[in-house]
DNA sequence: GCCAACGTTGGC
DNA sequence: GCCAACGTTGGC
């Protein structure tokens, strides 16, 4: 059974123009340090699944695209970089603690702002709207996707 | 830059 | 295992 998911990123550091300029418009997503996040990806996530690509920590945050999970769950890279931002001196290759999934764009979209989500009646119960929330992937329920596919058009 | 909310850490 | 202190997220 296909799923669907919010998965949340600054443009500044990858936007959905850097997704839709990858190679296979595809990249890997590595840098989740929550373990609930984490664990969506591992246990949740499947290939073909479907990804909002949502723009966080910037001007206007909302709904920038539409993706899909493009791979299984496998070692985050970026906590074996010593020196690097996600360096995590307690994961090791034997016993990694972070995981990445690749994400593949499959369009970018007018932007959905979040004010403008926060106003649809049907939308009042997503994960991503509720108050204090900060997991930077989120499950998606199908009515929910349905609502917001619906609205970013084609 | 502010601050609310949440997660993690570490002393006890 | 509790909980205070601290760090981070992310909208505004």
């Amino acid at each position: 059974m296909k799923q669907y998911w919010l998965m949340k990123s600054e443009p500044d550091e990858v936007s959905i123009d850097d997704l839709m300029a990858a190679p296979q418009h595809t990249m890997p997503w590595f840098g989740v340090r929550n373990y609930q996040a984490r664990n969506f990806m591992r246990d949740g996530m499947r290939p073909g699944d479907g990804v909002l690509f949502y723009h966080s920590s910037c001007p206007q945050p909302g709904v920038a695209g539409v993706a899909e999970v493009a791979s299984g769950a496998y070692p985050d890279h970026s906590q074996f970089e010593e020196g690097g931002k996600y360096f995590d001196p307690k994961a090791t290759p034997e016993q990694p603690r972070w995981i990445s999934v690749d994400v593949r764009g499959v369009k970018k979209t007018a932007l959905l702002p979040l004010s403008e989500m926060r106003q649809m009646p049907e939308l009042e119960d997503m994960l991503l709207l509720k108050k204090g929330s900060r997991l930077s992937i989120t499950p998606v329920t199908p009515a929910q996707w349905k609502v917001i596919t619906g609205k970013l058009g084609s």
